[in-house]
DNA sequence: GGCAAAAGTCAACAGCTGTTGGCATATGCT
DNA sequence: AGCATATGCCAACAGCTGTTGACTTTTGCC
């Protein structure tokens, strides 16, 4: 509790630069609105982040650790990671935030890939599934596409499925991706 | 054959824009940079195509119409559908340009949503499913999920992977998506 | 060759951007 | 109380942006 104003700051900071990332993109989010949506000095943002770069890493930086789905059966293990991404999504918008930029911004393509590839094939690793590498990838294709059209894009009927049914769509499509075999190779 | 050399600057001009639209972003790319690409004069840019968002315009412009697929049997369209769609992704870089600034620029958006659900939905219609829409919604979510990861976030072993694998992975989701009952409405 | 129109060049503008340093104010400790 | 320090504001910088107008060169027709 040392100093306890500049934390509160910090805080509306954060908060309106994930807010102005996750609606207008890296770019077009300037320091000053940021800083004029937190009711502050410009200044502040650069004397607490440094920088814009770090300011954003700060802003898309949260805890992207899947939960231990080693004893799930594989056959619903489909069903499980899209209720899960779901609940991710909607909890907060850390991930809007990183769709949204990584487009265009290095640092967020490179988060984007760890939360999808390096933190997805280990949990299939597990299942001891052949060749997890393309069927983490094939998961996120599919994931990820969902959430572009729905958080980014807004496609009426993607944006107001309810979450059963996106379930009921997309669940079987991530239990085929993971458990079909892989086609012969040449 | 009125004016020759002028149409030869304003087709460098366009190739220019549409390799640095596409792979920096509408913000990210200035007229400047498309201008030295073009081996040519910033003011020429405004001259042939009045603004930066005229020339961007002109640069996402392309050929939205989908063959027709009313003949071909709905069991099999999934199928035909990737192929197409990755033939088009491949073929020049206009839906790339599309997909990496639809994520900021309004104008961007709704061409996608044309090309994905007011392109896609007539077709499904002619098939005589229900909900069109929803289904047209769930290709879409799928065939620009995988784009994404493909060309825009390279994934490796999405990148990398071979068109009839592709098609091995994908079709039967796009089916899927197309033949399945929808579930009970509340 | 002479000349009008087209094509291209140059320099500058106004506005916005991230970023910086100096200065005022409030805070909290002794 | 007094004072060091943390917190905040202001004004300005250098650089880049889209865009503009005046100027020069080239082209094509009579």
């Amino acid at each position: 509790m040392a100093e306890k104003k500049s934390d509160r700051t910090r805080a509306a900071i954060l908060a309106a630069a994930r807010e102005r990332f996750g609606a207008e993109g890296y770019e077009r989010a300037t320091i000053r609105s940021i800083a004029a949506d937190a009711a502050i000095d410009p200044a502040m943002v650069m004397r607490y982040y440094g920088s814009k770069e770090k300011l954003f890493a700060a802003a898309a930086e949260f805890d992207v650790r899947l939960p231990d789905f080693g004893d799930i059966p594989l056959e619903s293990l489909g069903e499980v990671l899209v209720r899960h991404f779901l609940a991710r999504w909607e909890a907060d918008d850390s991930l809007r935030v990183l769709l949204r930029t990584a487009v265009t911004n290095e640092v967020a393509v490179q988060r984007m890939r760890e939360i999808f590839a390096a933190q997805l094939e280990p949990t299939l690793r597990r299942h001891a599934v052949d060749s997890p590498a393309v069927r983490a990838g094939l998961v996120s294709t599919q994931m990820l596409g969902f959430a572009l059209w729905r958080y980014i894009l807004e496609l009426p009927p993607i944006v107001t499925m309810p979450a059963d049914e996106v379930v009921f769509w997309l669940g079987p499509t991530l239990t085929r991706y993971l458990t079909e075999p892989s086609p012969s190779q040449v």
